[in-house]
DNA sequence: GATCAGCATATAAACGATTACATCTTCCGC
DNA sequence: GCGGAAGATGTAATCGTTTATATGCTGATC
């Protein structure tokens, strides 16, 4: 008999084949200094011939530490049959992988609006339910933020926020793609290009407004509000977008759209109001899923595969739970710009 | 002093203050019947009084309960651009919104392939990192499933399988589905209609496949091999099908595409091959997403909210772990129709 | 009024790991 | 040959909860 009969085999197990004690046996399971090489190959030889796996649970109520990241996401309630959100499928597997090696596991809060994301995130940290939490959808001035800095608990947020002191963040250069959408738009000749932006109160859309204005204003073109909505990322959004701002006296012959869900509702709403795309107005989108390469016709996107921020903020969130200084730990990611029709007009 | 003086509040905390013991005040957390009711309620108001939040770690070490629930989900690596398997952000958000006011928690285990999903259903059952399973994308003859029957650890599949015992499953009704959608077409005038199916060996391809074999049989019309494709449900598997298949000397007049991405490259390849939808063929879907409605145009679905499915499934596996027979767990979901265009060509 | 059932509560031992501290060995220098 | 440092291992407490078992109390019964 190797140690007790029966159920997984503990540490007792090791002890009970080597002959060592459980303080030996747990060093030389985590490589501890103190204990001799071959001790600890001894420990391992045994450990693997019973199929030793440690049970965390043993660890997390000794140590504390709860080994699991806490990703509180924004998710639309059963009751909301439009398409959003789904990036975030790819987000969360991107962030499992990033962690997969590890002993930390992700654990999926999601929160249908802002109230529950503060609520969530406020159990999180007074309950330490997590070692660490990855934020999605931040505001300027993020209470979810101030929380998690009071409360000392280590985060990533997926976003901006203008809070100080610095924090962990991973973000899509907005400012950058902006720029360079409207650049082209205006270069191509387009002096009216409406903005499809997310919720105005989102760090984002500021932060995509404050570039639209910026560009137009280095071109010397005028600021017009009404070619900026705001609204939540959904297809029916982009769509009912069109549908008025084309029927505007003056409508705009570019729309920039905050993501694909919203082009896919832009053209469809083009559809709708009988206009064609490349001959009454062109739109640009921003994609992290690459499906604008399916749209009829094809439009011209930032792309940043959406696997890439994921897997930043994977590692950024272990990092800054080994202590790591926020200042190593944002990054901006400058999607790639591709070109599937021309941004001219042709009548 | 409220007990001890540091850290989150223990049951030991509310012994202190009311002085009962902390196996008086453990049971009475639990609504035992052992204790009397006013103490209950003194036990309640003193754990209000000093926040008191059970600790899950040391719950889980003493009864060895995990409280997870492993979500074992098919998405696509970071290598893969394609959009793929995207539903499963509101499959993964309605399975926490399932189990939101238990104690039980999703754990994700993303998997790339067969292999992976194998290996991390063993390492589930061998080390009992969960009370229960879910499990996506089935087989007739599923091998995590048999792992997880032999292994006694209760578990709902997203799918059917031909294994027995019989098992808790949720799943869409896809011989209603294809039945129906065939019948319409054939009633249409159509008499080659191309099945774009998911890869072969899940269980799906083959209820779907066997279908359709049924309804063709059953109008008299002749099944041919070459109108069945069978991939990954990308958006370019169903583009690449729609070129290759309607430059058949008898192309097919109908696409019936498995899921929405699958129609949405369909027709991408329509607009490449410059076939026009109504004129040329026309194209059937199931949707889980409600995105069909914004295609150009738009098109006829079988739609199923992927929240009810999403529902269900932590409904059934929460009840499969308290122990209640399979019999009663399986649930086959019907699609509503929602005709977005005439099925009949019009030249 | 002794006995005993039944109820409410207390005692104490787990669950599996980590870790401060104690103990034992070895070896070095003087 | 002795003192003591350094290195390796052992002892035992601890994390917070649950639960088998023990204890004490009340009141009914004969």
């Amino acid at each position: 008999m190797t140690g007790r009969s029966a159920g997984r085999p503990t540490i007792r197990t090791i002890c009970a084949l080597t002959g060592l004690s459980t303080a030996t046996v747990s060093k030389a399971l985590r490589q501890s200094p103190h204990v001799r090489p071959e001790t600890r190959r001894l420990v391992e030889d045994a450990a693997r011939r019973v199929g030793y796996a440690t049970n965390l649970h043993g660890v997390q109520l000794r140590t504390g530490k709860t080994y699991q990241i806490a990703a509180i996401l924004p998710a639309p309630g059963p009751d909301s049959d439009e398409w959003e959100g789904v990036e975030y499928a790819l987000l969360l597997s991107g962030l499992s992988r990033a962690v997969e090696h590890t002993r930390y596991r992700i654990a999926l809060f999601p929160v249908r609006d802002d109230d529950e994301a503060l609520e969530a995130t406020a159990r999180i940290a007074t309950n330490r339910l997590a070692d660490g939490v990855v934020l999605a959808g931040t505001q300027p001035d993020d209470a979810r933020v101030r929380l998690l800095q009071d409360g000392g608990l280590p985060f990533v947020t997926y976003g901006t926020t203008h809070l100080s002191p610095p924090h962990p963040f991973v973000d899509t250069d907005n400012t950058a793609v902006i720029g360079r959408s409207m650049a082209r738009l205006i270069a191509a000749g387009h002096r009216r290009a409406a903005l499809l932006n997310p919720p105005a109160h989102l760090s984002y859309a500021v932060t995509r407004l404050e570039s639209y204005r910026a560009t137009l204003a280095g071109a010397g073109l005028p600021f017009d509000p009404a070619l900026v909505a705001h609204g939540r990322l959904t297809p029916g959004f982009g769509r009912a977008q069109v549908l008025t701002l084309s029927a505007l006296a003056d409508p705009p012959t570019a729309y920039v759209c905050a993501n694909e869900a919203v082009a896919l509702g832009a053209l469809s709403g083009f559809a709708a109001a009988g206009l064609v795309h490349g001959r009454d107005a062109v739109i640009h989108a921003s994609d992290d899923l690459n499906i604008s390469a399916y749209f009829t016709p094809p439009i011209t996107t930032f792309y940043l595969p959406i696997a890439r921020p994921a897997a930043l903020l994977g590692d950024h969130i272990l990092r800054a739970i080994a202590g790591e200084p926020a200042e190593t730990l944002q990054t901006l990611l400058v999607p790639d710009l591709i070109v599937r029709s021309d941004d001219r007009l042709h009548p």
